[in-house]
DNA sequence: ACAGAAGCTTA
DNA sequence: GTAAGCTTCTGTT
């Protein structure tokens, strides 16, 4: 007797019921790859798809009315696949034999999500034989036969099929329902005929075979016209396209069988009734134990609230893994081992659906999605009352995950006011949230508030929960600009991503850029709105306070859906090429502290610099009066070409040569060289060019950087514009500050402490040379540096057999040159222009150099010949340089690219040496009690601290541990660091 | 108003 | 010979 006969077991299920079917092992694997990856916080094991199956369940028991399901759901029940071992295998082996096995973190979870549906008390359904859909397939029929709604809560299109007018699907990630109407819409027939398109067209991921030609599109038109698979194979004589005939006449048992590999058995028998899938009330503490234990904190909170239990009275169940994945130990702070190249992600079969991936397929999988939809800014949503912003900032504690951004008045962060924020979710899920905007109208007014934003206060405050929030993930493009801002109101952000920072680790060397824009140009295929399209441009341009709303929603929701999208191609592919630790060490951290230093800015004596502005105002107008008369006739000494013909052309010098351009070059080596024969007038070009230059560079344009609120002057960093790792600096350059002369070094005087402070400047003493040693492994350096011999010496001595003492000071300056040229990937060309010498001795000297020290040729040969095999060398942290015109066949472009991969794992180990630095320096003062001792200013292998002078004897001990032990414990460096530093009351006393 | 060249500053 | 950013001039838009 069938034990769904109604006779038998009476049915409780009636008119108005509605049944909720969530298909576990299909969202199993969506969420797996949709979901950014968790683990369990004290042991690693992998739980982010579990975590997503129990918010989606508690949202569906919970919030049924608040989601577009229609009714809340009577009868609810969990279906799994048992096997693979099913019917369909019997009729056709093949039958998703292409799947891989399930990736390795994946694994524990599978039983887990089983635990979780049985904490939740539902129902956890699974048949030998029987695929899940199969199942759901059944009670879908039983359901409706009862006269009841059923919702079924997957997007796979297999299950299309069972749409009508009483079955429904829903996708939980994307909050959509699926009904007839959207089925004909996407598939362009309606699911009764599902079943014959999906036998037409096959489908590579579960191996079904269809008719080889045949697409979705050309299926759904054949199925328009012939009505059904059977009267369309008994009339495929009648087709006109001789391709398309033959071919459904040859395959016409390919496309029978398929269409009973995709039929879905409905009529199941030996399966629970319905009855016992009623929806109970949840069992706080049962419930709660489990996530508890699975460290769900976020989710245990919200059902203690909901169902008034006590959730510090519960303890955590104890949940039995079968194999827990080691992949995710503890980690280590170990370099990375040699990061796999992107050829195997790029050329991996990129997949329609998720299906079960390798870590490339998932790489492969979501460059192929970030192109799939389009991005539409009019859909964005302006969020403009305090409600609507709860119910965003809910949704997005739920998913964990939001990305950020701020859009202000003003590039320069410690001038930027807050316009607005913008919110995205989910791909099409962004919103921008107005504060400060304004309208033109009220000018002679100072400008009206537009109506209709949310008090500012009131909004941040809301906003705060969100940003500080340590369960949810920020994302953010460059987010040390939205953290100096939000640091400003007071608000910190944390913990986030940076999709600049990511792109940086990844593909440093690839393009110049890393930009939001060049990234959605890469990645996206998508030209975003410029800020000039909404602000205008010149003269007309306007703050971002002044636009008008709806364009700036679009603009500010655009951003971070962008953001958002980058995102999911590059958190799967740092793991996939090893750069994980780079991102996370190297870069990530630094942010928060150099937000912290350009807010400290340092302080200018503006009187000091304006006396010299008079001083070289003078001596240059002196110098300029003095060239004229030489010249005999006045002209624009600041204009090369113009001096180039009163030099070469007028007065007739010999000698002269040209640029690209075809002018005369005037540069100064060249006026040396003149000024060495004799000439008169080029040293006083070059005096009054060197007057100019720190007049117009330094002592004029600083004091228009002092900012008026702090009176201090606020560089800023940019920590993804060079290719080696390095910082630059900008809006003022602080890194180029004079030092080489003594008039230069007089701007470095009004760099200032504050009253009863000191400046300290501690450096790095031949840090590229003592890294360069250490990797190529040259005794006669190691031993160098070991003795504390200065390195130019030794270098002299080794090659010209002089003895170290009594050095000539030529002798050692040529030594110099070629140490700094080894640095530089060196050239006979090169050195000869440095040391004005003839190309061939300059080419001897490197041959004596080499001989001298052949592991440097050595290094140099086998990071040529790494890189070319590669396309990319790495620092000894693991920091990735792409060279993609290695290979070049323009001998100058191929040999510009090897010198720079020579140079790259010099400069950017030096560079990742003082980040690591830089990330611990201050915790390292606040433990040693010196709190007011402040970190102002990196200069690549410098940093410049703020003290009280109370502090500064104790502060110097610890920056110089910090710094020379900066490389530990990751990499124990063969050579020892050395940091040289002092204090005093300005920054030229100091350095 | 903007872009590129030339030149100069730093590590 | 490596890596940057800023100013002025010059020619174009």
């Amino acid at each position: 007797m069938d034990r769904n006969d109604p006779a038998r077991y009476p049915c409780r299920m009636k008119n108005g019921d509605h049944l909720f079917l969530v298909d576990g092992s299909g969202y199993i694997f969506r969420a797996y790859h949709a979901l950014p990856p968790l683990t369990r916080k004290s042991d690693g094991l992998p739980v982010g798809a579990v975590a997503g199956f129990c918010n989606m369940l508690w949202k569906l028991m919970q919030n049924a009315r608040d989601t577009d399901v229609g009714e809340p759901p009577t009868h609810f029940a969990v279906i799994f696949d048992y096997s693979s071992q099913t019917f369909r295998k019997d009729l056709y082996p093949e039958y998703k034999a292409n799947r891989s096995a399930p990736p390795e973190d994946l694994i524990p979870q599978f039983g887990l999500i089983r635990e979780a549906t049985r904490a939740f008390d539902l129902p956890c359904i699974e048949m030998e034989g029987y695929e899940a859909d199969d199942i759901i397939a059944t009670y879908a029929r039983l359901a409706t036969e009862a006269g009841g709604e059923t919702t079924i809560i997957s997007s796979d299109k297999d299950l299309m099929q069972l749409v009508n007018g009483s079955v429904s699907l829903y996708d939980p990630m994307k909050d959509k329902e699926i009904n007839v109407p959207e089925v004909i819409e996407k598939w362009g027939v309606p699911p009764e005929k599902m079943i014959d398109l999906q036998a037409l067209m096959g489908d590579s991921v579960d191996n079904i075979p269809g008719v080889p030609g045949i697409g979705q599109k050309t299926a759904a038109q054949l199925l328009e016209e012939y009505g059904d698979l059977d009267t369309l194979l008994a009339r495929a004589s009648e087709i006109k396209q001789n391709k398309r005939r033959e071919t459904l006449i040859e395959n016409r048992d390919k496309a029978l069988l398929s269409r009973e590999l995709v039929r879905l058995k409905n009529d199941i028998v030996d399966i629970d009734p319905l009855d016992t899938m009623t929806l109970q009330p949840p069992n706080g503490p049962k419930l709660i134990s489990f996530l508890k234990a699975m460290e769900f904190t976020t989710l245990t909170r919200r059902v203690a609230d909901v169902t008034g239990t006590d959730a510090a009275q519960i303890e955590a169940a104890h949940v039995a893994v079968a194999s827990v994945a080691e992949a995710h130990g503890p980690d280590l702070d170990v370099a990375p081992s040699a990061s796999a190249p992107d050829a195997a992600a790029a050329s991996a079969p990129a997949q329609n659906a998720p299906g079960v991936m390798t870590p490339a397929d998932l790489v492969a999988f979501r460059k192929t999605e970030a192109r799939a939809s389009a991005i539409d800014p009019a859909a964005a949503i302006a969020i403009r009352d305090i409600a609507t912003l709860r119910a965003w900032i809910a949704a997005a504690r739920d998913t964990g995950l939001v990305a950020f951004n701020t859009q202000t008045t003003s590039l320069d962060p410690m001038r930027a006011e807050l316009a607005g924020f913008s919110l995205a979710l989910e791909p099409g899920k962004a919103a921008y949230v107005p504060l400060a905007h304004k309208s033109g109208a009220g000018d002679l007014l100072g400008g009206g508030t537009v109506e209709g934003q949310i008090p500012v206060r009131e909004a941040l405050a809301e906003l705060r929960t969100l940003l500080e929030d340590r369960a949810v993930l920020k994302i953010a493009q460059d987010l040390k600009f939205d953290l100096v801002v939000m640091q400003r109101h007071g608000i910190d952000i944390a913990p986030f991503d940076d999709t600049m920072l990511m792109s940086y680790a990844l593909d440093a060397g690839m393009a110049a850029s890393h930009s939001i824009d060049s990234l959605a140009q890469r990645w996206l295929d998508y030209t975003p709105m410029t800020l000039k399209d909404v602000c205008g441009s010149g003269k007309s341009a306007v703050s971002f306070d002044m636009v008008e709303i709806d364009k700036a929603t679009a603009y500010g929701a655009e951003d971070a859906e962008i953001v958002l999208r980058l995102w999911r191609v590059f958190k799967p592919r740092l793991a996939q090429d090893g750069l994980v630790s780079v991102y996370e060490r190297l870069e990530r951290p630094l942010t928060p502290v150099l937000a912290r230093m350009e807010q400290r800015g340092i302080s200018i004596d503006r009187q000091i610099l304006s006396r010299l502005s008079g001083d070289l105002a003078q001596g240059a107008a002196a110098l300029e009066d003095e060239i004229q008369t030489l010249a005999g006739e006045k002209f624009n000494v600041g204009s090369p070409k113009q001096l180039g013909e009163i030099l070469f052309d007028k007065l007739g010098i010999p000698g002269g040569t040209k640029t690209k351009t075809g002018q005369w070059a005037t540069s100064a080596q060249i006026l040396e060289e003149l000024a060495a024969e004799g000439h008169e007038m080029p040293r006083k070009i070059v005096d009054w060019r060197q007057l100019t230059k720190l007049k117009s560079t330094y002592t004029d344009a600083l004091p228009g950087f002092i900012n008026p609120q702090t009176h201090r002057v606020h560089t800023s960093y940019a920590m993804a514009a060079t290719t080696t790792g390095r910082l630059s600096s900008s809006d003022p350059n602080l890194q180029n500050i004079p030092v080489r002369t003594a008039e230069g070094r007089k701007i470095r005087t009004a760099f200032i402490a504050e009253p009863g402070n000191l400046l300290i400047s501690a450096d790095y003493s031949q840090i590229e040379l003592r890294v360069l040693a250490h990797i190529a492994d040259i005794p006669q350096l190691r031993q160098a540096f070991a003795d504390g011999i200065d390195i130019h010496t030794m270098t002299a001595s080794e090659m010209f057999g002089v003895p170290l003492e009594n050095m000539p000071g030529e002798v050692r300056r040529r030594a110099k040159a070629i140490n700094f040229g080894i640095i530089y990937g060196i050239s006979a060309f090169g050195l000869a222009n440095q040391l004005s010498i003839p190309r061939e001795e300059a080419g001897a000297y490197i041959k004596k150099y080499f001989e001298r020290f052949p592991g440097i040729r050595d290094y140099m040969e086998a990071t040529k010949a790494a890189a070319r095999e590669n396309g990319y060398v790495e620092t000894i942290f693991g920091r990735c340089v792409n060279y993609p015109e290695i290979r070049a066949s323009n001998p100058s472009i191929r040999a510009f690219n090897e010198r720079a991969a020579i140079n790259a794992p010099i400069q950017g180990s030096a560079a990742d040496i003082i980040r690591r630095a830089m990330t611990r320096i201050e915790d390292a003062l606040q433990s040693a009690g010196l709190t007011q001792t402040q970190m102002l200013l990196q200069v690549h292998d410098e940093l410049i601290f703020e003290a009280p002078e109370l502090e500064v004897e104790a502060a110097i001990p610890v920056i110089r541990t910090v710094m020379e032990n900066a490389a530990m414990p990751a990499v124990a460096m063969k050579v020892p660091l050395h940091v040289d530093a002092r204090a005093a009351r300005n920054w030229d006393e100091a350095h």
